[in-house]
DNA sequence: GTGGTCTAGACCACT
DNA sequence: GTGGTCTAGACCACG
C-alpha cells in the first residue's frame, strides 16, 4: 500500500488515489479481502482532507474495486480471475484506442507507433 | 475545416477546438497560410460562445499554430518540415508514454500491447 | 434457526438479524417459547461481534418479539394469533405503501403493478 | 421542478434529492434537455449545503439522468423512449421483488398482496 | 455567471 | 474505533 499524491498534477487528488488503487487491484498487487488503512490514517499520511480520500474510496466502491463495511473498515473486493482480466482488457483497450485516435489524427502510421513503443518501453 | 464539439465529452470546449486544429496543422491537413474562418462565424456555427472560440485561438497562437494579422484575420502559421515533425513526435511520445505507464501499472507486457494495437488499428 | 449475514448488503448487520428473526416469528416459523441460541454462539457462528448480536436482540425484545429470562436465555415471545396477524399486516402495509409510492412517482398504473407481481411471484 | 427535503426522514438528503429527480426524469415530468436550476439556487432554496446538492447531482449524472456542462449548467439527459421504459421497468421490478421477498418471509399469499394493493392504491 | 475540487471541522450510526 | 453525512466556507477553471 504505497499511496502518493502529486499536488502539481492537474488531475484531482481523489482521481489520483482512485487510479493507484484501481491499478493495484487490477494488477493483483492488492488481493481480494485485504483491508485498507482507515480513511483518517490515509488522510493524515497524505496530508489531504478526509473528504478527498472518501471521495476516492466512494468511486472505487461504486466501480467494484472495494467494499466498505461501516464500523469495520474498507476491504479489497472479491474479483474472480476472469472478471479481473476482463476489466484489465477494458481499461487497456480504451487507452489503446485513445492513442490510435491520436496517431490517426496526426497522420502517423501503425509501424511508427510500434517503433515508438519499443523505444520507450523501459 | 471541419470543426465540431461534443457536449457529452468532459474535456472543455476550447480544448476540443484546440486539439482539432492543432492536429490538422500537424498532420498537414491545414497548410501554412490557410485563413481560418472568423471567430464570430465559428461561434455561430458551433453554437458556442465567442469567448470560448477566442480562448482556443489564443492558445493556438501561443503554441505557434496560428498567427493573427490584425484587420485581416487568423492564418495557419508557417512551420518548416523539421519543426512540424518534431512537434508531431513530442505529442505522440507523450501519448505513448501515458499508455506505457498505464500498461505497466496494470502489469501488462509489451507484447500484449503490440498485439492489442495491431488488432485495434482499423 | 437459520441465521445469515450478507456483508455486501448495505443494511447494518444488526438490522439483518432483526429482520430475519422478526419475520420468522411473525410467519410462525419460530413458535412462542422457543429458546434462542446464546448470543455468544450466534456471534461465533456468524463471525460478527457480540455487541452487534446483542443490539439486534435488544431491538427484538423492545418490539415484543423476544423475552429475556435472566440466567436462562432468550425465548420467542408469546403472541396471540390476533396480535400476530395485526403485526404482519402492519409490516406488509408499510412495504406495499412504499411500492405504491414508487409506482406513482414513476407514473405506473395499478394494473401494471398487478401484472408485474403475478409474473415475478415464483 | 418542485424539490423538497424532509430532515426527519432518516434517508440522507442527497438521496432524497436523487430519488425525486430520477423519478421525474423517468416519469417524463422532466423532459430531456431541460436545464436544472443552479446548484447554489437549489442549495439556498432548500436550506442545505451546496455540497449536499452537488452530491445528489453527481449521482444523477453517474446514473445517466443528467449531464453537467461546467460553466453553463446541468441539463436533463437525452434518454430515448425505449431506454426510459427499460429503466422504469428495472426500478419497479426491484421494488416489486423486494416486496415479494417480504411477503414470502412473512408467509403471505399472492392473493393477499393483490388485495392489499387494490385497497391501498388511492 | 456556472460547476469542480478542496479544507477543517462536526455529529451520527455501526462494530 | 470504524465509515457516512453534513456544514460553511474557499479557490479554480469554464463560458
Amino acid at each position: 500500500m504505497r499511496l502518493s499524491v502529486n499536488p502539481n498534477d492537474k488531475t484531482p487528488i481523489y482521481r489520483q488515489l482512485y487510479e493507484q488503487i484501481a491499478s493495484d487491484v487490477l494488477s493483483g498487487k492488492l488481493s481480494p479481502g485485504t483491508p485498507l488503512p482507515p480513511i483518517r490514517t490515509v488522510s493524515k499520511e497524505l496530508g489531504v482532507s478526509m473528504i478527498t480520500v472518501r471521495s476516492a474510496w466512494e468511486m472505487l466502491e461504486r466501480d467494484g474495486f472495494l467494499v466498505t463495511r461501516t464500523g469495520s473498515g474498507c476491504f479489497v473486493a472479491q474479483l474472480n480471475e476472469a472478471h479481473r482480466q476482463t476489466r484489465v482488457d477494458e481499461r487497456l483497450s480504451a487507452a489503446v484506442d485513445a492513442l490510435i485516435a491520436d496517431a490517426k489524427a496526426l497522420g502517423v502510421e501503425e509501424e511508427t507507433l510500434h517503433a515508438m513503443i519499443e523505444k520507450r518501453y523501459r
